[in-house]
DNA sequence: CCAAAATAATTGTCAGACAATTAAATGCCT
DNA sequence: AGGCATTTAATTGTCTGACAATTATTTTGG
């Protein structure tokens, strides 16, 4: 039997080893790599190679370098703003790469969301609160773009997800709610859209404050709906053009 | 005012570059990036440089290369099996570094699951439930290992996810149920612990079967507050030790 | 003792070369 | 003309050696 696998180059498979290395936890946070040269040594490949390798892992934000005596590669400390990134990085890709229906995404989306507002209900704070409630005024704005708008929608669920409490909901929430924006760009929203979404984030903040689960599950739910029939008309619309 | 930025290398700069222009859309799936000599020549920069950059781009799978004549690097297509990888790696990595109390990591992946059970009730096929059942069965094998046991529980709840029908949701919850996996590695399963989990899997299988939300929404309350229970225990165990 | 300069280690970048791979073009034979 | 083998050209993969830039440490000079 010969390989099946289609014969990774090699710094696909050095950068590989050290990924398992450190997924495995052979690899400790702030451990150095050795230097480029001693890891060609190592591998038996030049440092180029190697330095392709350490690229790789550095795009994953897996090591770090630095410059200068005693520099070298670091085994990176995977921050919530890191991984929040490449989550919504990858989400993005994924959504935009593979003609998923809006309802599937808007589906997920909410659902995922809807998750969180026990939580949100029971540790919300009068900081995210206000953040929501500022988000709600930039919304009513009547000269705002669609863009700015969906930036601000964004925020606004952002704070949300934010208020249950929990960095690591909050950080699997960035993908699906940041992910769905420029789906969400393509809709043009009119003054009668934006009012009844205004007056649908109202009445999620008002349960947030009274601590009314179901009051904001309703809200999320309706929101959904609305939101869906938005992404309906728009893709009517177009198919028509 | 000074550059903030704690000066990026050129290969990073040039693969923010071509990343931007994916995301944004200005690069299409399948579209060819110019050769690397081209590449290097446009940016002013050495080949070397570039492939860094391109190399960059392959480990977050935007870009795959082919060899030979007409070959070169390509916007790769995204795909759910792609991207889940990624999540995986990404939340494992995040949850295995950032000293996460299990509390936290169980709260927010309990969180994520309910919110399929509205849809998995709906939408579940044989298939799965067969899947499901067929796991519960390894689970009940007595001398099976913890980290079997674990492998199995994990296979479960994907099973559960993917009852949702959505692939959208199931790319979601991918990470948050398998980057859980090395923590609940960590707990050792007595017979009467497994019993008690293999109880409730049962029943989360005949709720879905008989579309019965709030049974199956039970069950998962009861699993997360019993797996929490079972965390607390081994980190006291483990303080003492 | 302190500050300035030299030193050494290390990453960042470059230039040029060659090997490996692969699609297309070419040529040859029937 | 058609099919098969060969050549060609384009492109990525890898290697080598060099030099620039950066930075902690060491040395030197006052």
């Amino acid at each position: 039997m010969k390989n099946a696998e289609p014969e990774k180059s090699l710094s696909a498979k050095i950068a590989d080893a050290i990924r398992t290395a450190i997924v495995d936890g052979r690899l400790l946070v702030g451990d150095r790599l050795p230097s480029e040269s001693e890891l060609a040594d190592n591998h038996g490949v030049s440092r180029a190679t190697v330095r392709e390798a350490l690229k790789r892992l550095a795009a994953q934000s897996l090591i770090r370098t630095e410059r200068g005596a005693f520099g070298g590669a670091f085994i990176n400390h995977l921050s919530y703003a890191e991984a929040r990134a490449q989550q919504v990085t990858t989400s993005t890709l994924l959504l935009g790469m593979n003609a998923i229906s809006f309802q599937v995404a808007c589906e997920a989306r909410y659902a995922l969301e809807r998750s969180c507002t026990p939580l949100a209900a029971e540790r919300r704070t009068d900081a995210l609160l206000n953040t929501m409630r500022s988000e709600i005024d930039t919304q009513s704005a009547p000269d705002l773009s669609d863009e700015a708008f969906c930036a601000s929608d964004v925020a606004f669920h952002r704070a949300l997800v934010d208020c249950a409490g929990n960095e690591v909901l909050s950080y699997h929430l960035a993908g699906s709610v940041e992910a769905m924006q420029p789906l969400m760009n393509m809709i043009t929203f009119t003054a009668r859209s934006r009012a009844e979404i205004i007056d649908l984030h109202r009445a999620i903040v008002s349960g947030l404050e009274r601590r009314d689960v179901a009051s904001v599950d309703r809200a999320l739910a309706t929101l959904e709906a609305y939101t869906i029939t938005l992404g309906q008309t728009v893709l009517k619309a177009r198919a028509t053009r």
